[in-house]
DNA sequence: ATTTATTTCGTGTACGTACACGAAATATTT
DNA sequence: AAATATTTCGTGTACGTACACGAAATAAAT
């Protein structure tokens, strides 16, 4: 017996009032010719009036086409492991959706060196991807490049660090003053009466040399907000190596005493904590992230508080976001900061990244 | 010709390597019977060792299932028209999923009936839902209805206001103690000198008093971290009509002859500003929510701030995070806060729920 | 040993869309 | 007008899963 025609829906509903076959309403769907102009706007008109909102579980289930999203972001680096984390978040991602034809093509590029950063777009631009993950370490590049995006209609997110201007689709990662201000909040329960704090800002990159200053921002409001004097003895160091940052460092505590604890803006802290270990100096020491060398430091009482902000969930978020928008269409917040975490000692056992 | 064998997936490639059908996989995924214990038992073997993960997609296309989400909100009720908002927000996340088989089925509650509540969970519960997004007005008889979701698995957001202690899937709004604090910011910047505050908590509803108090522990809060000295006057109000409050108001404010700013710790805040207005007072006045009272009373310079936290998007992204979790298996924030938004006079225009 | 009841399983169709293939209709050339 | 080229369109199959139906295999009853 032949099917009721009750309520047709979807691409049947419209070839049917259009007296054609769904394959022509597929062809005027995707703009693909083999269709009459008359045709074609009567079927358009339909699609229009119905307000026709495909069902995008269909359509993925149905296309052969593989979605790409490109990420690129540093090579795991010598001095700091940190990239791995951000990397098993795109790799948890990529586990998770690759099922439903979605493939993550992973490029990298060395962070001391420009023209990687540079090359990589290039490659990853000759692929046609259909969003992009990055983290924008180079700025005038990274401006550059997400420009061409635009032009292209290629979605992209940020992670780990944000170019506002820019139409992103997201920026997932820390706000960056926000946990300045919270480490201060902190030193300001640490340190008391006339204790002074250090301020480091370690970084071989001068183009990520802004991160540093606007945590170092946030730090300074804190007290400003709060009319609090303090002390605060700052230093930039722009060498990676541990003899320079030893040097630099027992210069500064010779000429200030009164310095009890000393806040490094970002994961270099370990090197830190290697140097007062090895001048004899007990200092109270905080920095940033969740990375090997900082959490044996840790366990180790080198050092006191990790700031943290689940570089995986960062790098696993991002991916989603593209997936969500580029398969399924939704919008996507622009901002996704990330909880800001305190880790000690105590409870790092059981942050899960 | 027939088809080369190559990657099979899914439940052909496991039906294959069980030498079986993919009817009987079927049964086996989902525990129905007609399936003998030795081949079940083979199935469910190979399902684990492939770690076979269902194509959702495929699923949700299939299936012939209606899922169904249940929300339960107030009524519009005459003195606000607040619970409109979210309402547009719960239609419109409605309007976008129907189409992949999500009903929402839609119950309201009486603010001021507790009973109503009771009844309207009662028939939530009678329905099965496969989710449920409520606003938990009423904290003893919410956790006892959750605690029934809870046992018969169905995951439940809240919205508006959290339970923090109950096992929801997501609590979906804004931080009260931190807008409390962010309005006394604001205060710390208009008022000066000895200017004085004075804050309206006005709630027929004792149940939702508790609402207010964070937001009034915020805004105290502030003054103390900041070590900031504020004359800061309160008053309970616990009688909706207008004359109650005037009455009320008249007296605090001939009794104190320095406040100089109203601070209201809800959306009554027109109210207000009619008593001000009838009472020929000019002060400034900071409220809640955009409602179409208070943008009325703002643009006639009658309120001076609304702070807002987007109810539409609240009750948006309750339904959708139902949806991909139920749907989609994904995971979802434990905590959504919203952004806290100040309107005035200028920007209103711009503001969308 | 039949017949009948029951369990166990395979096949077919559907979900809404994409796309390849080829048939029908129309246009162009001879 | 016939032959050919081109445009226009309809049909069929596939995506991975759900589920109804009924066939085959087994068990139970006569």
């Amino acid at each position: 017996m032949p099917k009721k025609e009750e309520q047709l829906s979807g691409v049947k509903e419209i070839a049917m009032r259009a007296n054609v076959s769904i394959g022509t309403v597929d062809r005027v769907l995707h703009n693909r010719n083999g269709v009459s102009p008359k045709t074609r706007e009567k079927v358009k008109a339909i699609i229009k009036e119905l307000d026709y909102q495909p069902n995008l579980l269909a359509r993925r289930l149905a296309s052969k086409k593989v979605i790409h999203i490109a990420t690129l972001i540093p090579l795991v680096s010598k001095d700091t492991s940190y990239w791995s984390l951000p990397l098993q978040g795109i790799m948890r991602a990529e586990e998770e959706i690759k099922r439903y034809n979605i493939e993550v093509d992973k490029y990298f590029f060395d962070q001391d060196d420009k023209d990687s950063f540079v090359s990589q777009t290039r490659k990853t631009l000759r692929k046609k991807p259909d969003g992009v993950l990055l983290s924008p370490d180079f700025i005038e590049e990274s401006v550059a490049f997400t420009n061409k995006c635009n032009q292209l209609g290629i979605p992209y997110v940020f992670i780990d660090s944000d170019i506002e201007a820019q139409n992103r689709l997201s920026y997932i990662g820390p706000d960056l003053y926000d946990s300045g201000y919270l480490v201060a909040n902190l030193v300001s329960y640490v340190l008391r009466g006339r204790e002074a704090v250090l301020v480091l800002n370690i970084s071989q990159r001068t183009y990520k040399h802004h991160h540093l200053l606007k945590k170092e921002e946030g730090f300074r409001n804190y007290f400003k907000d709060n009319a609090i004097r303090k002390k605060i003895e700052k230093i930039d160091i722009r060498k990676g190596d541990n003899l320079s940052i030893e040097k630099e460092i027992t210069s500064v505590l010779s000429r200030n005493k009164d310095i009890r604890l000393v806040f490094v803006t970002n994961s270099r802290v370990f090197i830190v904590a290697k140097c007062l270990k090895k001048l004899k100096k007990k200092l109270i020491l905080i920095g940033f992230d969740f990375i090997e060398e900082n959490i044996k430091a840790l366990t180790e009482g080198d050092i006191d508080f990790l700031i943290c902000q689940k570089p995986g969930e960062q790098a696993y978020k991002g991916i989603m976001s593209l997936y969500q928008h580029i398969v399924l269409n939704r919008q996507v917040d622009r901002m996704q900061f990330m909880p800001i975490d305190i880790i000690t000692k105590e409870n790092y056992q059981f942050y899960k990244n």
